[in-house]
DNA sequence: AATGAATGAGAATTCATTCAT
DNA sequence: GATGAATGAATTCTCATTCAT
C-alpha cells in the first residue's frame, strides 16, 4: 500500500521508493529539529535522512512546509493522546495525564517548543487540527468541572497555554539540572487548576484577569 | 568614575569614551534583541548604537558575550526589583509582584525569553548573579511560608522556573490574542503556589515529584 | 504514417504513441517558452505536456535540443508564411506582410526572441532551414526590386535581421506601453527598405556600409 | 578624493579601499555582464573583481541593484554622447552619430541589450535618467525635423526603440558573421527616419500606426 | 517504453568575525 | 582606539539531467 503525501491539503499516493524517502525525511527532520531546534539546516536534515537536499525539496516545497508537516504529525499524536485521556475513568486523572504526556514530549523535543514561537506554526493548514485540539481541551476541562475537580474559571484554551509554558522548560541551559525537572513545575501548574486553591482575589491582583475571556 | 569591563571574568577600568560606547552598545543591543529576538544581527546592533561593528567586537569578544552582558543587565534590574519586593509589607504581595513585574518584562522583551533557551545563558560569568537571585527567591518564598501564604513544598528556585514559563508566552503567533494574556496564566501559576490548593498527592501522580529536590 | 524523429541528424520512424508524445511535448514547450521565456524549466514543459520529465528526455537529449526543435517548428511555419507572401500579387505587399506576420509572432512569443540570442539557435541542424529561409527572403527581395519597390542594395538576409530587430521589442519592461508598439517600428523599418529613402551616402557615414556584403 | 556610492539615491563618501573595490566590482560586472549577459553569476563577478562574494553584497544590496548601477553608468555615458551629438553642426549627423555610437556599445555589450528586457531596468531609480534621455532624443529629433532631415511623424522615444532594435543584433549566434554587421542594419533604420522615404500609406498598412502616439 | 524520483552542481544572499586604515 | 571593509562558511532553494521502477 503506497504512502500518502499530505503536505498540501491534497492527498496523493506516492511511489514506494518515494514514500520510503519521505518517511525517512520526516523522521530525520523530527530528530534533528528535536535535537537542535527549528534553526537546524535543511542540509542536516537531508544528510541524516540519507538523501540529497534536493530530494527534500521535491517532497516539501519549503523548509516551512516541512516543519508544518512535522508539527502536523505531532499534533495528530497529541490528539490521539487527548482522546485516550477523555476516556480515563477519573476526570482529573484525564487532565493530569494529558498535560503530563504532552509536556513530556515537548520537553524531549526542542522543535515542538520552538514551533510554538515560530510563525509557520500558525499556518492555515494546521487550523483544523488546532480547532480539534481546542475542542478536545474544552471537553477535558468541562468534564473536570462537572466532577468538581477543575476550577470553574478555566477554559480549554488554557490547557494549551499551560502546555506551552510547561513545555518551554525542556532544555534550560543550566548545568546539572535533572532532565525531569519539568514534572515538578507541571505539578505546580496542575495545582493551580484545582478549585481548592482558586484565589479570592483582591482588586487589582493579576489573577483577577482570569475572569476575563482568554481572547481569540 | 570610569566604567568597568566585566565581560570576561577580569574587571578592567575603561577610558571614558570606551565606557560610553560600551553602555551605548548594551543599550542598543537590549533594544534590538527585544524587538527582533536574538537572531538580530550584530550589524544592526552596532548601527543602532551608532558605532562601528569592530567597536562592538573590541568591547565584546563575541555575540554570545554581548548577549551575556545584556542578560547580566537584566538580571541586575531583576535583583533590584526582587529586593523591592522583599520590602513589601504583605509577603504574598511580594511574591506576586515579583513574578508579575518580571513576567511583564519577559513578555515585552523577545530577547530575554530567547536568552533563557540560549546556551550562552549558562555562562559561568552569570553564576554569581544567579546565586544572588536564587537566594533572593528563597527569601521571598520563605517569607511567604512563614506567613502561611505560600505552600511549604516550594523553594526559591521554583520561582525562577515559573517565571521562565510565564515569560515564554509573550509572542505566541496566534492571531488575535490579547497582549496581556500572560497575566491570566500567571494568575493560574500563582494560585498553584498557595497552600490552599496544594495537592494531597496520590502515588505516581506527577505532582508527587514536587517533594523531590529541584536539583542543581 | 508514423512521425519522424529529426532532433539529431538521423531521422527515425517513431511508434505511434511516441510520436503523439513528441508532438505534445513540442506543443507544450512552445506554449511554455512563449509565456515564460526559455528560462522556463523542463519540469514545467513536461507537466504541461502531461508526460513525465524522463519522457521528455527520452525524446530530446537536452533542453537545447528541445529548443532547437521548437525553433524548427517555428521556422517551418515561417517558411509557409513566406511562400504565401511570395504569391501575393503586389510584391511590396508580399514583403510587408512577411515582416508583419513574423514580427507579430515574435512579439507574441517570448521564447522565439529569446531563442534568437541563444546559442542553440546556431545549431547545425537548423542550417538547411536557414538556407531555405534565406532563399525565400532573397526571392521576396528580388521580386520587390524588379518591381522597383525595394531598394537595390538590400539582400534577402537583411529581412531576417530586420525581423530580429522588430521582434525584440515585444516585452520591453516599460510600464504602460501599448502591446502593438512594434508595429510602429516595423513601419519605420519598412520605410527604410523602400527606394525612395535610400541614402545618397556621404563618405564615412555608417549607412555606407550597406554596400558591403552582409557576410556569412 | 573619496569615491561615492550612488546605488540608492543617497550619495555617500567611501573609504579609499572600499572605493577601489567598488570600482573593481563595477568594472568586473560590466565586463562579465557584457560577455555573458545578465545571467552571469555574482560569484563570477566577484571572482573577476578579485573580491569575495560578500564584499559585492556589502556594496550592492542585491544583484539587481548591481545591474541597476551598471546600467546607470552606461546611461550616463549615453547621455554624454547624446549631448555631444546635439552640438554636431549638422543635425542629421547628430542623429546618425547618436544611434551609431550607442548601437556600437549595445552590440559590444551583451548586458546592455539584456537589460532592455530585464525588469530591473525599469527600476524607479533610473527613471530620472530615462526622462533626461527621452528629452535629449526629443531635441535631437526636433532639431532634425526643423532642418527637414528627419520625417515629421517621428518622436524622441522612437530613437530609443530603434536603438533597442539595432542593439539586439549584437551576438546573434550565427557562425561566421561579421562583427560589424549591425552597422548595415542601422543604415537601413536610419534611412527609415529620413523624410524622403516616408510612406504614403495605404489604409490598413502597418506603417499607418506611425501616426498614432507611441504611448507612455 | 514511460514515469516519477533522485541528485550534484549551482544560485543568491546573510552573518559573525577579522583586517586594514 | 575606532571604524568601515572584507570574507569564509552557511543557508535556502532551483534545475537540467540521470536512475530505478
Amino acid at each position: 500500500m503506497a504512502a500518502i503525501e499530505d503536505t498540501a491539503l491534497a492527498t496523493v499516493a506516492l511511489r514506494a521508493d518515494a514514500a520510503r524517502n519521505r518517511a525517512r525525511i520526516v523522521e530525520a527532520a523530527a530528530e534533528v529539529f528535536a535535537e537542535r531546534g527549528l534553526d537546524a539546516s535543511t542540509a542536516e536534515v537531508a544528510d541524516r535522512a540519507g538523501v540529497g537536499e534536493a530530494t527534500l525539496y521535491r517532497r516539501f516545497p519549503s523548509k516551512d512546509a516541512l516543519i508544518t508537516a512535522i508539527i502536523a504529525t505531532k499534533m495528530e499524536e497529541a490528539l490521539a493522546i487527548g482522546e485516550a485521556c477523555l476516556r480515563e475513568p477519573d476526570p482529573w486523572r484525564g487532565v493530569e495525564r494529558f498535560l503530563f504526556e504532552l509536556a513530556e514530549r515537548a520537553n524531549r523535543d526542542q522543535g515542538v517548543s520552538d514551533a510554538a514561537k515560530d510563525s509557520c506554526a500558525a499556518s492555515a493548514e494546521l487550523m483544523p487540527m488546532r480547532k480539534q485540539m481546542l475542542e478536545l481541551c474544552g471537553e477535558l476541562v468541562r468534564r473536570g468541572q462537572r466532577a468538581g475537580v477543575v476550577r470553574d474559571d478555566v477554559v480549554g484554551q488554557d490547557l494549551i497555554f499551560l502546555l506551552a509554558a510547561a513545555g518551554s522548560l525542556g532544555k534550560l541551559p543550566f548545568p546539572g539540572l535533572r532532565e525531569d525537572l519539568w514534572q515538578r513545575y507541571l505539578g505546580l501548574l496542575l495545582d493551580g487548576l484545582r478549585p481548592e486553591g482558586a484565589t479570592k482575589l483582591k482588586p487589582g491582583a493579576p489573577a483577577r484577569r482570569l475572569i476575563e475571556s482568554p481572547g481569540e
